[in-house]
DNA sequence: CTATCTTTTAGACAGTTGTCGAAGTAGGAG
DNA sequence: CTCCTACTTCGACAACTGTCTAAAAGATAG
């Protein structure tokens, strides 16, 4: 499991190069669209969604979907194949967990 | 507890409405020197710090670190109290966890 | 009151980001 | 081969962001 890059938040202070390397994951998520994208591409049936199902639930161009898309891709977040005529596109549950893992680990050092 | 706004991420589609505040406070760390600010807060002796603490782990003017505490706390994620000479800030676990529910509901289906 | 120290605010500027329209690429249908 | 549909790439542009310097505001000491 690589999931846990670094210790979470609060445990102890973020090394430089873990903080950069986090940041270019938060980046990715911290915008309205990318989020939506990321949660309709996670919860929806078959693990995976194509891009015909994502377009039409935003008031954006094609182009820019295809954009955020790219940056969530790129981000290492989500991964896509073509498959005759359409795109899919799926989450790589080990970037999203190594975020889970930043934040919530709060609960645990309260009950010692 | 308020602590969860929204479903995981990956567990249903997010409305339009959570992801545009979500992102406010992704927008907020997504930054690699306000995570470490956060980190280094967060995992503070006594659960606070002074900026004085801060300001000398980076090579930024106090200005820029006053800035990336401004964008933090405006978020909700930290808050601040000035003391005598010394502004102390500590974490807002509230927010925090709202993060971490976010995203780590991935592992938990699984065992299911 | 003046001097000094800590932190914040204000203003400026380069660099990045979200969006679009137009054009390009890739499959499938006739 | 030609057309149509699905998606991506390109180039442009307004808006936002991170950083700085200069100056202000708050607190304490003399």
């Amino acid at each position: 499991m690589t999931v846990q890059c670094c210790a979470p938040i609060v445990r102890e202070p973020l090394a430089e190069s873990d903080a950069a390397e986090l940041a270019v994951l938060l980046k990715a998520v911290a915008d309205p669209v990318r989020l939506r994208l990321l949660s309709m591409i996670g919860s929806h049936a078959g693990g995976e969604a194509c891009v015909c199902d994502l377009t039409d639930a935003f008031d954006l161009t094609a182009p820019t979907i295809s954009h955020h898309l790219k940056v969530l891709r790129t981000a290492g977040l989500i991964d896509s194949e073509r498959r005759g005529t359409w795109v899919y596109y799926w989450i790589i549950p080990s970037a999203v967990n190594r975020l889970g893992a930043l934040f919530t680990p709060l609960a645990e050092p309260a009950t010692t």
